[in-house]
Parts: C-alpha cells; sequence; structure tokens
DNA sequence: CTCCACCTTGATTGATCGTTCAACCAAGGG
DNA sequence: CCCTTGGTTGAACGATCAATCAAGGTGGAG
C-alpha cells in the first residue's frame, strides 16, 4: 500500500468507469476498490465528476508510454506502425473474450452530454491519438500520394478504430473487428507505394 | 392522447435514452414525458430492462421505414444509396448542433455487459442496418471487382458510421464526420468502375 | 343491468445514491 | 511541549431511485 491513496482512488476509477460505465459505477465500489474511505475520496476530489477528469486526465497521460510506444517499439516503417496500433487494439478484443471496449470512446457517449468539461478532456484525448496516427502518415512522405489528405486519413483510422470495437463488443465476435481493419488496410495499402519509394 | 399508454411510454423512453443514455435516464423522467404513472409502467413492462428492449425493438422497426427508405428513395443506383443513407446521418449531426449520436451505438457502450438480452437486440439492430448496406454492394455487381468482400465493405460502412458520429460530437463539429465518410468515398469510388460498367 | 378482464392511479417502500462533517491521526517546526 | 498541516475515518443526511400494490375506473360481453 505505498501508493498514495489519491493514486489508488483514479487507478480504481478507471477500471471501474472502464468496466461498467460512469453512471453505473457509484462511489462506494470506487471506495471499496481502492481500499479507501469517501472523505480520502471528497478530500482528493470536489465530487464524482472531479474523478472522472482526473481518469481522463490519466489516460491522456498514458497515450503515449502505453498505447503508442509499445506499438511503435515494434517496426520502424511509419505506415506499419498504423497497423502495429491497430494489432495492439485487436489483442485487447481477443484476450477480454470481445468485452473491451475504447475506455474514451464509452464515456464519449455517456457523458458527452453533461459534463462539458469532460467532453473537453475526451476530445483531447481523440486529438492526441489522432495526431500521434497523422504523424506516421506524414513520416510516410512520397510514398502516399502527394494530394493525401495525411489528417482525415487518421481521422478515419481512430474512427474505423472506435467503431469496429464497438461492433466486436456487441456480436462478442473479433471477426468484426477483423473485417473492418481488412477493409481499411486494403485502403491505406492501395494508397502506399511501398516502403522502397 | 389517441395513442395508447404503452406506445407514449416507449416513445418517451426511445428519446430520452437517447439524449441522456439509459442510466441516466429515471423512470421518472419517463412517466412525466409519457403523461403516464408508474403503475402504467409496470403494467406493461416488467421493470426498466423490458422497457429497454420495447426501445430497441422499436428501433428495429423503425430501420427501414425511418432509415433507409428515405435515403434509397432519392437514387435507384446502389453505390449512391449508401452514401445517401451516410448523408441522412450527416444531416441528423449537422441539424442536432453536432450533440447527435447513433441512440443504437450509445447503448451498446451503455449496456452492452451489463443485460444480454439488450445487447442481443442490439447486435440485431447493427446486423440488419449492415445487411442492408450489403444489400447495395450486391446490387452493385461487376461495378465492384468480383474479389471484393461486400459484407466487410458493409462492415465497414456501419464501422465509419458509428465512430464519425462519435468523434463529431465530441468534438462539436460535423467536420470530422466529414473527414472519415470522405476517405470511406475515396476507397468506395476508387473500388467502383462506374454506374455504366 | 351484472360481471369481469384490462388498465390506470398515486402514495408508499426500502434500497442506494453522492455528499458532508466533526472527530481523529501522524509528523515536523518552533 | 504545543500547534499546525495534510490526510484519514466512518457515521449520518437528504435526495432520488426502481419497484410495489391496493384501490378505482372503464368498456365490452353476456
Amino acid at each position: 500500500m505505498a501508493t498514495p491513496t489519491r493514486d489508488r482512488i483514479v487507478f480504481a476509477a478507471m477500471e471501474l468507469f472502464h468496466r461498467q460505465g460512469y453512471e453505473a459505477t457509484s462511489i462506494g465500489q470506487v471506495l471499496e476498490a481502492a481500499n479507501a474511505n469517501s472523505g480520502s475520496l471528497y478530500h482528493c476530489f470536489n465530487g464524482k465528476e472531479a474523478l472522472l477528469l482526473a481518469v481522463l486526465d490519466a489516460y491522456l497521460a498514458g497515450l503515449w508510454p502505453i498505447v503508442m510506444n509499445p506499438a511503435f517499439g515494434r517496426t520502424e516503417d511509419p505506415i506499419e506502425r498504423v497497423f502495429a496500433v491497430l494489432e495492439d487494439y485487436r489483442e485487447r478484443v481477443r484476450s477480454s473474450g470481445c468485452t473491451y471496449s475504447c475506455p474514451i470512446g464509452s464515456l464519449a457517449l455517456e457523458v458527452g452530454e453533461s459534463s462539458p468539461a469532460a467532453r473537453d478532456r475526451i476530445a483531447q484525448n481523440f486529438e492526441q491519438w489522432r495526431a500521434a496516427i497523422q504523424q506516421c502518415f506524414e513520416a510516410a512522405g512520397e510514398r502516399l500520394p502527394a494530394d493525401t489528405d495525411r489528417a482525415g486519413l487518421a481521422t478515419l483510422v481512430l474512427t474505423v478504430m472506435e467503431g469496429a470495437v464497438m461492433q466486436a463488443r456487441t456480436h462478442r465476435s473479433v471477426e468484426l473487428f477483423d473485417a473492418s481493419v481488412a477493409q481499411l488496410e486494403r485502403y491505406i495499402r492501395s494508397l502506399d507505394r511501398g516502403p522502397t519509394h
């Protein structure tokens, strides 16, 4: 129990909000999972919504070390790096028995309307994710047609990831993830002139 | 007040679940919006979850008359019909001030885990939507390459629609919807040999 | 008319929710 | 030694939730 109480609470909230959703998770559940008391929580956070903001900040902080770097580390090729990121999401879906959902995407649909502050941080998460992918497409340089909208292509990758995860979870089948990503791959490969331009 | 109480409750629940989410909507709110009493609701439904199932059935029943037919009626061209459906979603996003979310997609992420019965009907909604789009790609016949995975392509269209709506709502900008759909269009048009094969 | 099945009414229940608060503890400076 | 600061404890509060139920209405069949 060396980790500070605040961190234990945020970590527990991350897991519970992801598994059950924000509304469906009670403060009591968070406290139990974090082995903390309600007073400690309200000492660190103004309320449930402030805790949600801290959770979203934690996701933002983990974007590179947890999501991007592990995938980028497996290949130097900028286009393959995009597929490596998608591959990791596929593994998250598969290894969870197809119950995985993007934590950010879920929160986006659940609290997108009720909390402007939360929506803003969700938008930041999306934007940073998209920017990381866009960076790959820009690194691809002349391998892609000169008129390629690299920002738009990165948006499509995020769009497909979110939609594919949603469908895989609903149908409890990783095939629906694969089907969308396979089509996306077909598209991107058709634009790519190959690693040896 | 000619409409039966049951229908008023379902209709009110559809709107509220869509606007606020399932968990965030209380039975009391549904009753108020439907001008009904709690006894009437529990006379028609076993509980809140049964009401959710009825709502999902209503969406399924409305798929063709409300979503597909209006779009399909504007063009006979099978490929253009796909884009017509997407165009309608774009208009829903735009005219709502970018607060629109796919009702099925939102419920998929919110109650996907907790209620197997609901998840099953959400899967049916997705599957029927996808099948309607697949039907377009099959009607396109030889305009698409012979080895085209038309089911997979239809899955991609649903994936992109869901992901694009989610991002547009989060960023409060229809541009993020357009960006993804523009890339999707680029892909599909690159496969299409044109209406006069 | 009677009867009966169907539907509506709305106060009420017990549980659970997010939040508060006064008391308490540990450690460091003066 | 006292006092302060930062954190912890957990009982308690009012609000709100989904769900119940006994009573009352309604309309068609006989």
